[in-house]
DNA sequence: TTCTGTGTGTTCGATAGCGGACTGTGAATT
DNA sequence: AATTCACAGTCCGCTATCGAACACACAGAA
């Protein structure tokens, strides 16, 4: 079962774990859903397990850059414990499988009587809001290649796995470049023997090499989450 | 006095306000004082008044880019509200003034105690969080043309004033873009008559043009500001 | 087996922005 | 009045990425 728990989950005392769990129902997430979209009444919160998901910014309602994931790790949803009750931002599901759900209101009456939930919720917006701020620099100075390593480590950890299901097309879409940037980006990568792919089943060969292609950003980010959580 | 004033502060009731500045100094803050480096302990928290600050997003502890602007109607440091205590970005005073400041250890011991101020700390927290993801979108997508536009309202906007002091330098920094890219962009505002400037005296002359201008991102920012405020 | 659609690879010219280096020019210092 | 220096403007070749269009190739459906 160790591929359907939600660290976060994990995180909360026993007793409030078990009621929050009591609230929660455990759905499917199907690749490329749209969980959220900006500007519509938050309804759901999500604890991925084995699904996970992709935060997307948008200009003039198009959404159209990927500014943090969200998996096994974390929450999609942490913003209602600061009283918002529209989504901020489009979610996408990046990875299909499983994540615990909870309605907004349920989530809400949750947070008023439980402390250690306010704080877990308030240590991972701490970490979104460093996702997003890193985010925001690399999409400006880094290229293409090394983002996309990057992205294939957030996702790999996600996905508790060497393989998992991407196209070019949605990869093109999440890092804001054209889809013949990924090839040229992924080519590369394969023919450095990190990784394989064909028509959309992608393998990590190489975990190290791919650490060394990313840019600095995917350590940055696994250490505001270990830092956030200590 | 109307330049001494912080919008946040005043949202407070009455009873709550006062306690809160018996607590606060006035501080003055000067052009390009680093305020807060990431990742250092975070001693001070500010509401400016007439001063401006910037929030600049780091790659390898390097500055390299705003992600968010903070005036009279905001606050540098509503992170502690999430239990943060070490600065997550690095702040620069961007325009000189004054500035209401609190000790860490006060504004904690405030926010234990007053609901209202807690609830006024995540409001604002959603609005800095939006301003991420909407620059981290915007810095991918839109040229420096509008981009700089989009600056420069947002910056009238904390000076109160069509007249403030900033230099190309300053802000080729900012944008994370070359001196001679604002050179270039700046240089086409002062020639269709929207802006001049002369050695780091900028003025806005023609707002509603700046506006037409700019890319969405200015108004989308105030729409979040006055979603979250309503 | 043939067809169709999705995923991938290639090529073209165009362009925004880069890095570096050098030139003016006005304001403040001496 | 002379000097200095921060600020602004200009030019060079270069590169990452863009937009558009087209070619192939494998998988599943008819």
């Amino acid at each position: 079962m160790a591929d359907n728990k939600n660290d976060f989950i994990d995180r909360l005392p026993r007793k409030e774990r078990e009621r929050l769990l009591g609230s929660c129902k455990l759905t499917d997430l199907a690749y490329e859903q749209v969980i959220w979209e900006s500007g519509k009444p938050l309804r759901y919160i999500y604890f991925p397990t084995s699904a996970f998901i992709s935060l997307v910014a948008s200009i003039d309602d198009e959404p159209v850059l990927e500014v943090g994931m969200i998996g096994h790790e974390g929450v999609l949803g942490a913003q209602l414990a600061l009283g918002v009750s529209s989504a901020p931002l489009h979610a996408v599901v990046q990875g299909e499988g499983e994540s615990w759900r909870i309605g907004a209101g349920a989530l809400r009456s949750e947070l008023g009587v439980s402390e250690p939930l306010r704080r877990l919720m308030h240590a991972y917006l701490s970490v979104l809001m460093r996702q997003m701020s890193t985010s925001a620099a690399c999409v400006r100075f880094h290229c293409i290649g090394p983002r996309l390593a990057r992205w294939l480590l957030m996702t790999q950890d996600r996905a508790r796995s060497d393989v998992f299901n991407v196209t070019q097309q949605f990869l093109s879409y999440m890092l804001g470049v054209r889809r013949v940037g990924i090839t040229a980006a992924a080519g590369a990568l394969q023919s450095e023997g990190l990784i394989s792919y064909s028509r959309g089943a992608l393998t990590v060969l190489d975990r190290a090499g791919l650490e060394a292609a990313s840019c600095s950003c995917y350590a940055s980010d696994r250490f505001a989450y270990a830092s956030a959580f200590h």
